[in-house]
DNA sequence: GCATTAACCACAG
DNA sequence: CTGTGGTTAATGC
């Protein structure tokens, strides 16, 4: 039984500020702080479920969490892997009140609450706010369209390519790290199956484009051009 | 037709 | 959970 750490927010002298919270004036953040709560999360934790209903916006302080989907043949699709500082369900949440999907942290971190109303206030009240706000959730789509289409158009090798040239560049800022995730969850982002990847990783580290071992995989991109090539080519 | 790609299954570690 | 081998269905040349 672990215990979660409730802290009362402290919006104003968060050093973890979104650009969205950043346009909020001090008055603004006063208000946040009082209606939201951070809460610290252990890996492997949910933030929130699909299918039950959303009370709350959702900003990852620190952390990586993923955001899945199970369909209708009960599969988990993971549909994106974020990484902290980021707001969480904007889209979901303004819209319905049922998550459409679930989030679930990959590793040890910090969420904040953030009550709807008051978001929704501060939306109406601040249009700088507002505005970054509807930049992110832009980037959001525009990631989703991106997606959409090499998943679609590009093999295996392209789409697995695509996934260790994310996590190495856009997550870790390193050709080497470990995988936040295990090979089957690795076949869920990409849509493929498990087998197939751990093929595709084999063939990858015979040609010396990658580095590998351990339970948790500890990566290494040896040949990162030739990543790209395979990335573009699909 | 034949080759390739990749999913599904089964089984072992 | 992961790796492997066999099978199979779809698609391409």
């Amino acid at each position: 039984m672990q215990e979660q750490i409730i802290t009362k927010n402290q919006c104003k002298i968060c050093d973890e500020k979104s650009c969205a919270v950043s346009a909020l004036k001090e008055d603004e953040l006063e208000l946040m702080s009082r209606n939201s709560s951070q809460v610290h999360f252990q890996e492997e934790e949910m933030i929130f479920k699909q299918n039950s209903p959303a009370s709350h916006i959702i900003f990852i302080k620190q952390g990586l969490v993923k955001e899945h989907m199970s369909g209708p043949n009960k599969k988990d699709q993971i549909l994106k892997i974020v990484k902290g500082p980021a707001f969480l369900r904007v889209a979901s949440k303004l819209k319905y009140n049922i998550n459409s999907y679930s989030a679930t942290t990959l590793t040890e971190s910090k969420i904040c609450f953030i009550d709807i109303g008051v978001f929704k206030d501060l939306l109406f009240k601040n249009s700088s706010f507002s505005y970054e706000v509807l930049i992110s959730v832009c980037e959001d789509g525009l990631y989703c369209f991106d997606k959409f289409v090499n998943q679609t158009q590009k093999h295996i090798h392209g789409r697995l390519a695509d996934a260790l040239l994310f996590f190495s560049s856009e997550i870790y800022n390193d050709s080497h790290f470990t995988l936040p995730i295990t090979i089957t969850e690795l076949a869920d982002l990409i849509g493929s199956s498990r087998e197939s990847v751990s093929r595709c990783l084999q063939t990858f580290k015979k040609e010396e484009i990658i580095g590998f071992n351990g339970q948790k995989i500890c990566m290494n991109i040896l040949d990162k051009t030739k990543l790209q090539i395979i990335s573009k080519a699909g």
